[in-house]
DNA sequence: CTGCCTGCAAACGATTTGCACCAGC
DNA sequence: GCTGGTGCAAATCGTTTGCAGGCAG
């Protein structure tokens, strides 16, 4: 169960947030920014639309869509999926890492021989059974580097 | 520019697998495995299909699309994107990592104060600014644990 | 009041599927 | 020759967009 006393933190950063971009605080946005940090796990949209619903009938699915979107331009949430909505593929079956551009999303691997965990940590009360990980490294790729930080190009074309 | 030892290494392993399932090594499987190879980032479907109709030019991008589903199950490729085609969101901000169920996609956070890396690698070389990093740790959750490893669930509903 | 937000329905675009033909073995 | 693979076109389905009305500030 969660504290009230985290709800209200959440929601008092809400509406730092929106009044500092001077956007309205929605009932939508207080509940699905709510639903949102109650989980733990990373819901697709549809698993928190199908939770706001229970609380807001009559939402739809392009307001969850819209407002993830503004909680994740506010710096209230993350999308998860570094890499866009293409499927992307690896040739390379060794253990290796990954350079993530956070702003066009390219991704290059990365294999350091270094770089090692001690061990893999306990997760055993999550009751997940390990056996591998990889490190994702997020920066700027040589070409955002040098345009400007400002521009922030959703759905341009695949690097 | 790649060595066509390792060319003639790639095809090698394409027909042992093939064989070992009983499935022709056709063109399309040989120049598509070759052309994901020739990448060290991760290719999308059309990255990879625009490469490889210049070797094959009336393949379909469906072709891509199912061969590239052939190559991951044969253990030759890898799908990169841990989180489906769906867009997911975290609404927490600080600093954490994953772990990754590899058979129904789910994903936790998981937060380790022990769990640090000395220091950002050196990755001058490939032009990147590093800023930040995560752990993906990948292995089975509790309820894929007791299921039959054997099956393996494609496109089953968000877990 | 005014502008931004919301909900609806239509548009979009990546991926999948059904079917007839063709190629590996 | 059979079996499974391929190409084409149509179907799917997650996500985005255009527009009219409604609510926060």
């Amino acid at each position: 169960m969660r504290e009230s006393k985290q709800i209200q933190n959440d929601l008092g950063r809400l509406q730092i947030a929106c009044r500092a971009r001077g956007i309205p605080v929605t009932v939508q946005r207080r509940v699905i920014f709510t639903t949102l940090r109650e989980r733990d796990d990373h819901p697709t949209v549809d698993q928190i639309f199908a939770d706001v619903k229970d609380r807001i009938p009559g939402v739809s699915r392009t307001t969850v869509y819209r407002t993830l979107e503004t909680l994740a331009d506010l710096g209230l949430a993350r999308r998860t999926s570094h890499f866009e909505a293409f499927a992307r593929f690896d040739g390379n079956m060794e253990q290796h890492h990954h350079l993530v551009c956070t702003v066009c999303g390219k991704v290059v691997d990365f294999q350091d021989p270094q770089l090692t965990i001690g061990e893999l940590p306990d997760v055993s009360r999550s009751g997940f059974a390990l056996s591998d990980f990889s490190i994702y490294f997020e920066g700027f790729c040589s070409v955002c580097k040098r345009i400007a930080r400002r521009a922030k190009p959703r759905k341009q074309k695949a690097t």
